[in-house]
DNA sequence: ACTGGCACCTGGGCGC
DNA sequence: TGCGCCCAGGTGCCAG
């Protein structure tokens, strides 16, 4: 479900309810995430006041006097803030409660999410080989052509590739390759310097474009307030297989790459 | 060191 | 209406 842009809309929306806040307790339905969830988080977390929550690639680190837990959407994830009474449904997995009264409650009906504990989150395990931020000034074309050399995979699965740059998912990865005018098919090694420029340039404006319209909602993401994204209404090619490219007209093809659907205009992406 | 493929899990949509 | 199949926004881990 979220990539990038979900996840920082997710910060954004919880982030009022939750910094500065004390958490009264925590309750945990179901453990069985993607790694089971530590017994003792109850035990660190409840008396802690929240002093930030920051974002790594699709992670959320809610920083504490005494260590930062993490939070990963996965595919399914979702967070709301809810008042603590009310009743939890199926997939529901854990509140966060605070002494105001309020919750921050985490879905995941598939379960490939994590809530984890960390003294130090810069040396855990998933986050110390992670790439850099896609927004960041340290991503541009040079970057992406250093890292390129002598690889053979396509650009599509290199940029979706966690410790090359972190928080491009498929949507994303789709819609940045189409952008910069790059076939998802095209080896990473063979793409000259000013069209990773392109693509870095790209990358940026599509997440910052998908952030400003609260993320895409294709099924059932969710801002934390309960309303969806609308970044949907502006994809130009994920999704859009055999329609035509909103460029040339040519309809776009849909092929699978590294297991994953794969939309682009073989008119347009060369 | 890189690469491709599998695994984890549930639910929605489709064709029959 | 029901069943089986395929697909899905992620990513760590394994073998080659």
């Amino acid at each position: 479900m979220p990539e990038l842009p979900e996840v920082e809309t997710t910060r954004k929306g919880i982030a009022p309810w939750l910094v500065h806040q004390t958490i009264h307790s925590v309750i945990v339905r179901d453990r069985r995430l993607r790694w089971p969830v530590p017994d003792k988080i109850e035990a660190r977390l409840c008396g802690q006041t929240i002093l930030a929550i920051r974002r790594r690639g699709k992670y959320l680190l809610f920083d504490t006097a005494v260590g930062t837990a993490l939070l990963h959407l996965g595919m399914s994830g979702s967070v709301r803030i809810v008042d603590t009474a009310e009743p939890a449904t199926r997939h529901d997995h854990l509140d966060l409660c605070l002494a105001s009264g309020k919750a921050m409650r985490f879905r995941d009906p598939r379960r490939f999410g994590c809530f984890l504990w960390t003294q130090n989150p810069c040396s855990h395990a998933l986050l110390r080989n992670l790439g850099p931020e896609p927004l960041s000034e340290s991503f541009d074309g040079d970057y992406l052509r250093g890292k390129a050399q002598g690889r053979s995979l396509a650009i599509k699965q290199f940029i979706m590739n966690p410790a090359i740059v972190v928080g491009i998912g498929n949507i994303y990865a789709n819609e940045s390759l189409f952008a910069a005018g790059i076939h998802p098919k095209r080896r990473c090694s063979f793409i000259s310097k000013s069209r990773m420029q392109s693509l870095a340039s790209a990358v940026k404006s599509v997440l910052c474009q998908a952030i400003q319209a609260g993320g895409t909602t294709l099924r059932d993401f969710r801002g934390s307030d309960g309303k969806p994204g609308y970044f949907q209404t502006r994809l130009d090619v994920y999704g859009r297989g055999g329609k035509p490219c909103k460029n040339c007209g040519a309809p776009l093809t849909v092929v699978i790459l590294g297991q994953r659907s794969t939309y682009y205009c073989k008119i347009c992406q060369k």
